[in-house]
DNA sequence: CACATGACTGACT
DNA sequence: AAGTCAGCCATGT
């Protein structure tokens, strides 16, 4: 069973996991943008694939905010329920239409504002 | 141990 | 402007 802090294993999905865990309610990010953060840009699958991996953590983390760079919710079937990520953004305030996040420029979050915080 | 797959992205044609 | 290709890295078979 992985935890947050098994570093033994791969610092590099702790990390995102982190990253993912601090994304304010109501803002979503991108997989890209995480990777970026983490000095690994070209490394966005492995951070889709933390979230696959997601359900193996003890601790959830809010995976729902995480879309790829279009705002599109391609890993909504990985959810309990192909509904369950789309209902999750739209009880904290986000749009959603055909699996697109509206106006998702202005709700998109990056992961430096954890530096600015 | 080697090959295939994937919640992605950027570059090239 | 839209479609295609290659890279990147961990996991599963």
């Amino acid at each position: 069973m992985k935890d947050f802090k098994d570093d033994s294993k791969s610092d590099f999905f702790n990390q995102i996991y982190q990253v993912v865990a601090q994304i304010p309610e109501g803002r979503v990010t991108s997989y890209g943008a995480i990777a970026k953060f983490l000095g690994a840009a070209k490394s966005s699958r492995v951070v889709g694939y933390a979230m696959n991996a997601s359900h193996s953590l003890a601790t959830p983390i809010p995976a729902h905010r995480v879309v790829n760079r279009n705002g599109v919710l391609t890993g909504k079937f990985h959810f309990d329920s192909p509904t369950t990520m789309e209902e999750k953004l739209k009880l904290e305030g986000i749009e959603i239409i055909e699996d697109q996040i509206q106006n998702f420029k202005s709700l998109f979050w990056d992961p430096q504002e954890l530096l600015a915080k």
